[in-house]
DNA sequence: ATGATCCTTGCCATGATGGGAAGGTCAAGG
DNA sequence: CCTTGACCTTCCCATCATGGCAAGGATCAT
């Protein structure tokens, strides 16, 4: 299997399989004698493992942890647990900070007739003062 | 006003004011002699506005926008709210987003036992096969 | 005058991703 | 055998918002 065929398989791009080999990600592909990447099933399947990872939110760095721990048959599952968990709480926080932050938008958008008239709350907020209270 | 004067009066830093100047968001500073930076009363009221629309999660290039319509005493409501509108939806589909992987990670992180035992729904899923549906 | 603290510019880095160029390889078909 | 098109290789650059560091100049207080 070429890159091309890996990278369908996988849903990791081209681009992004070379990066993850570059960067240590994944081990050093075997090469044809002409020097083309040539992916095996089991590379497929590392490939589909990080692209989910990745879909899942957590980082490269915190993917390389997974990867170690997934290929570590006696890893103990609290260390991946706790791992899951720190992620989590990093996206719980991510998200009530978007969430305040959409809130706030919400009221101004609210707030805002939306018509010819230049007066807007909106810029007054930017502009102004106390963010929406 | 000196340029780190005028950073901690707006809550900008001294690295992306210059950023600001030089990708144009704001314009040109007067100097001193010197070549220092010289920082208005109004030049505070313009970092302030921009770091309360960046704190909004606002982009650089909406910002520009923003500033262009504050600017504007003829602008009409209506393309602020537009444009606050739009950026509000754009804050919602991530909140979805985020909402669902964390939705997802809190069923595989519930179901992981956590213990010494290496068996681990969590990396399980990332392996295997229906994201946890 | 000397040291501390500020300012200047410029380059490099992040993290995840893509674009594009220049050049090599391979398979299919005339 | 040669061409063509699709693929591969590496390398460099760009994004976005932000920071770090370095070398050198300015200012200010002692």
């Amino acid at each position: 299997m070429n890159i091309g065929q890996a990278a369908s398989a996988s849903g990791v791009s081209v681009k992004m399989i070379r990066h993850y080999e570059a960067i240590g990600l994944i081990p050093k592909i075997s090469r044809t004698f002409a020097g083309y990447r040539h992916y095996q099933a089991r590379d497929i399947h590392l490939l589909r493992f990080i692209r989910r990872a990745r879909d899942a939110g957590f980082s490269t760095a915190q993917i390389k942890k997974l990867l170690s721990l997934w290929q570590d048959q006696q890893r103990p599952a609290r260390e991946v647990k706790q791992l899951a968990a720190a992620h989590l709480a990093d996206l719980q926080t991510r998200i009530s900070e978007l969430e305040s932050i959409a809130q706030a938008l919400t009221q101004l958008v609210a707030h805002c007739h939306g018509d010819e008239r230049p007066q807007c709350p909106i810029l007054d907020n930017l502009a102004g003062g106390d963010t929406g209270r």
